[in-house]
RNA sequence: GCCGGAGUGGCGGAAUUGGUAGACGCAAGGGACUUAAAAUCCCUCGUCGGCAACGGCGUGCCGGUUCGAGUCCGGCCUUCGGCACCA
């Protein structure tokens, strides 16, 4: 053994050791109890950043940790390897997608490789390679036939950059996710997935989800967005025309003073004499900033009241939820209220508070008429007491939601509903790199879906990336020309490709079966399939940013495997961490904009010698140059430390900013661990016999403090794993436990048994965290390899126990003193000694003492009268 | 606006059910070794007063419950994240 540690030697030779003997290799159906430990698959961007390596050593110590206790451990890794960023490089750099993958995805399999990650390579999957595809055409095709799957034309999310279609998912503020351009509404038939049809059972189903943390489980039924109210139709003065309006709010039905319409409503059409003053509202249909309406020149009767009200047409009206058509209470809606005054239309209270009236800036209605006093100044939205309501008057309004919903059903004016937010998945993509939708277009018989047996449609190689718009695969006579699978004739492919989370909406079952080995087919058949033993997946790993996208359409996927019989269960995570991102602090030279750490020193510019300025801690970026390259890292500390400080700085779920002298931190650790095994390596090599914890009555003196330390530490360490993947604080025991070796001085052959013991468990402890400097000393100390092959070590309670304890005095609530007691004495004796003791004699001088508390084993505290 | 978090030393963060606030690490200061530096090792380290023993004050703010509150309750403030013309 060297003296000195040596991260990059001790971790290729581990590395190498681990690969050759396949540890991490994973059999189906073992009698041992199965966990399956799964991180996000990463976009093969080229390297990876921080945030996986974060996301890695997170996975990588739940996998190593059930590992060592007794599990059949799944942990595998793949690529999520069809996307845009491929496609641009090959319109840029002029490299094909399929070379510009597969090398990056080389790159960074090697980079994962020198993280030390325990994966079962002969499972890794790359979602680009037709044997993975031809499912995503395979789920395709069975959801045609199911109905989950359907063409429409529809205004849709359009991003001018990236020259492709969005899911309503994919744009946030208004912007494109991927690129963060505007985001356009245009009006294209795209293909979309059903996902509401399992809107009321994704929703419901988060009630199972107790293995999520509650923001995501928030924010999934926030994004399903649950409302209920009720549909009725308004008939349209003289022309023998209804509008159905959806309404969360029937209580304030008698306060409609008017009706608004989509722009794209099929009634807009017919209503609007003026076609281009219509065009100008549906031009402006989707913005967020200003409301703009058009009166229709008709009427619309209230069921309720029978009264005439004016037909808007209003770019704010969503054709996609509800009806396309909402009735306008001003009086208690904000924005119904703004459209009101922009349009001069009436205002009526139907509310009022049941008290603060004047206080609330509204003014009660009289009983005949309309409201009178000061205006509005906004609506009120609350609850109240309903008026002007005919029969409703005087009820409360959450009652009157109820009866009037009530009242419209027996009247057969409408029926009460449920709305969700949720919309269907559009899955079309004009791009290229992505899975071909096996369909084709038959002059004779339309829309044709491909045959089974003739998946997968293969995505062809032989295009021209021009960048001018449009998908290379409209230029690809062999490609488009087909026969229709129904007449023979001649029929075109469908150049559409699906969006890439499809793929990522079922990557995970995938790997239930092994490379090369996909088939769903045979798991309807097959009660045996890998998939019944492995899924559901016990520990998912992965960033927050997928709360809503990839984590609803899996659930989705899911539900619709299980309705075709693949798998027979609803939820495909049944724990989930999402990580914290990865900061760090931002530099600023005035001259130079945004500085790389490494550009700066002594708080100057290096290039120009200004004073930097330093600004927030923000999430590591490129484009803001807070970053540190993992390679770098890895080269100056190895594996092990990078691993070690990105699990220590901060609970996992909590962001982490880096820290490079926090770094030096974590290596200076691992070295001292080495120097220890160092020193004592000869010494204790030759030790046959290991002491066991079975032993511990036999061991007396400084050999006994460190038994003890040592049980607690397994304790500790192993608790703070199993509740809630504390890796922060079990490090920080192991710390402890270190700290306390590295003082100990053996003066007997037991000491040197206890030493043994002793830092040998702290190699098994620390083996998840930093794997490749455990293998080495444990092989270092005499041991066979491999350390994973070891058992994870218990404690013992009795060994952990203190001898004495330190009891806390306070008098009234105040710590006073301090006194080392034996365990085990009785609340009698506990207070006997508590008054014996001189400090607490004198401070209670001759108070009267009116109650004394004991909490068993740790405090007293002394309750005085007030004197 | 709605939903969900978070506020503890110079910093990252500890504190299972209310029971010693500040574990562990970083930074800082002092010392040892060294010709010197690095590395390593030892000591100090919430704040105010005191040579010290010790005492006062301290977990965003105000109030409450309790023998005892970082932890529970009520009301605010600040901040981060998500959603948002959803009728």
């Amino acid at each position: 053994m060297e003296e000195r540690y040596n991260p990059q030697s001790v971790e290729l030779k581990w590395q190498k050791y681990w690969a050759e003997k396949g540890l991490y290799r994973t059999d189906t159906g073992t009698a041992r109890k199965k966990f399956y430990c799964l991180e996000m698959f990463p976009y093969p961007s080229g390297k990876i950043h921080m945030g996986h390596v974060r996301n890695y050593a997170i996975g990588d110590v739940i996998a190593r940790y059930k590992l060592m206790r007794g599990f059949n451990v799944l942990h595998p890794m793949g690529w999520d390897a069809f996307g845009l960023p491929a496609e641009n490089a090959a319109i840029k750099q002029g490299v094909h997608p399929v070379r510009w993958t597969y090398e990056n995805i080389d790159y960074m399999k090697k980079q994962l490789q020198r993280m030390g990650l325990s994966y079962d390579w002969d499972r890794e999957v790359a979602t680009c390679s037709p044997d993975y595809y031809r499912w995503n055409q395979w789920f395709f095709l069975n959801m045609l036939k199911r109905n989950l799957a359907y063409k429409k034309s529809s205004f849709v999310n359009w991003c001018r950059s990236c020259m492709t279609v969005l899911a309503n998912e994919q744009v946030i503020d208004g912007k494109c996710w991927r690129c963060d351009s505007e985001v356009l509404q245009k009006e294209l038939e795209q293909w979309f997935f059903r996902i509401t049809h399992y809107a009321e059972e994704l929703l419901e189903g988060c009630e199972k989800l107790a293995g999520w943390p509650e923001n995501v489980v928030a924010m999934q039924r926030n994004w399903i967005g649950r409302s209920e109210g009720v549909e009725m139709d308004f008939p349209v003065d003289g022309i023998g025309e209804k509008i159905r309006i959806f309404t969360t709010r029937p209580d304030t039905l008698w306060g409609a003073t008017f009706i608004c319409i989509a722009p794209g409503h099929a009634l807009s059409e017919r209503l609007v004499a003026d076609k281009e003053k219509l065009n100008a509202v549906k031009a402006k249909y989707g913005e967020m900033e200003e409301k703009e309406g058009l009166f229709t020149g008709h009427y619309a009767v209230n069921p309720m009241n029978h009264e005439k009200i004016p037909i808007y047409a209003a770019n704010f009206v969503l054709m996609e939820y509800g009806t396309g058509a909402i009735m306008s209470v001003p009086a208690h809606d904000q924005r119904d209220f703004e459209f009101a005054k922009k349009y001069g239309l009436p205002i009526r209270t139907v509310i009022v508070p049941d008290e603060k009236i004047v206080g609330a800036g509204l003014v009660p209605a009289q009983e005949s008429g309309q409201p009178q006093g000061l205006p509005l100044q906004e609506a009120y939205e609350g609850e109240g007491i309903l008026v002007n309501s005919g029969k409703f008057s005087g009820l409360n309004s959450e009652v009157a939601k109820r009866e009037i919903g009530v009242f419209i059903e027996e009247k057969a004016l409408g029926r009460r509903v449920i709305n969700y937010k949720l919309r269907d998945w559009g899955i079309s993509r004009q791009r290229y790199w992505g899975t071909p939708i096996p369909v084709v277009y038959c002059r004779k018989c339309g829309i044709v879906p491909v045959d089974e047996e003739d998946l997968p449609v293969i995505l062809p190689e032989d295009v021209k990336f021009t960048g001018k718009g449009g998908s290379p695969l409209l230029d690809s006579e062999d490609f488009l020309k087909t026969g229709c699978p129904r007449c023979g004739g001649e029929a075109r492919r469908e150049t559409d490709t699906m969006d890439t989370f499809v793929d990522s909406s079922w990557y995970f079952v995938a790997y239930c079966f092994g490379k090369g080995n996909i088939d769903f087919k045979s798991a309807i058949t097959n009660q045996q399939s890998p998939i019944s033993y492995w899924m559901p997946v016990d520990q998912y790993v992965g960033g927050v940013e997928h709360a809503v996208l990839h984590l609803l359409y899996s659930r989705f996927f899911t539900r619709v495997m299980r309705d075709i019989g693949i798998l027979k269960f609803d939820e495909p995570f049944t724990n989930l961490l999402t990580q914290g991102m990865v900061c760090m602090e931002t530099l600023k030279c005035p001259e130079h904009g945004w500085l790389f750490p490494e550009e700066a020193k002594d708080e100057k510019c290096l290039r120009c010698g200004r004073e930097i300025v330093r600004g927030r801690v923000e999430k590591m970026s490129k484009s803001k140059k807070n970053v540190v390259d993992p390679d770098h890292l890895i080269n100056r500390y190895g594996a092990d430390t990078s691993r070690l400080f990105s699990l220590f700085a901060a609970p996992p779920e909590k962001d982490l900013e880096w820290s490079d002298k926090g770094v030096e931190g974590a290596y200076r650790f691992l070295n001292r661990i080495w120097g220890i095994v160092y020193k004592n390596r000869d010494a204790l090599r030759v030790m046959r016999d290991r002491l066991e914890y079975a032993d511990s009555s036999r061991v007396t003196g400084h050999a006994s403090r460190l038994l003890r330390k040592t049980h607690q530490t397994i304790k500790r360490v192993s608790t703070d794993i199993e509740r809630e993947y504390h890796f922060n604080t079990a490090i920080a025991a192991l710390m402890e436990l270190v700290n306390e070796i590295s003082v100990f001085q053996p003066q007997s052959a037991e000491d040197r048994a206890v030493l043994k013991h002793s830092i040998e468990t702290a190699l098994l402890l620390l083996s998840p965290f930093s794997p490749h400097l455990a293998e080495e000393l444990w092989e270092a100390l005499g041991n066979e390899p491999s350390i994973f092959g070891q058992k994870w070590p218990e404690w013992d309670e009795e060994t952990a126990k203190e001898e004495e304890i330190e009891l806390v005095i306070q008098v009234n609530g105040k710590v006073r003193a301090k006194v080392m007691i034996p365990q085990g004495l009785s609340d009698e004796d506990i207070k006997q000694r508590t008054m014996n003791e001189p400090r607490i004699k004198e401070i209670l001088g001759d108070k009267a003492i009116r109650k004394i508390f004991v909490v068993k084993g740790k405090l007293v505290n002394i309750v005085t009268s007030n004197e």
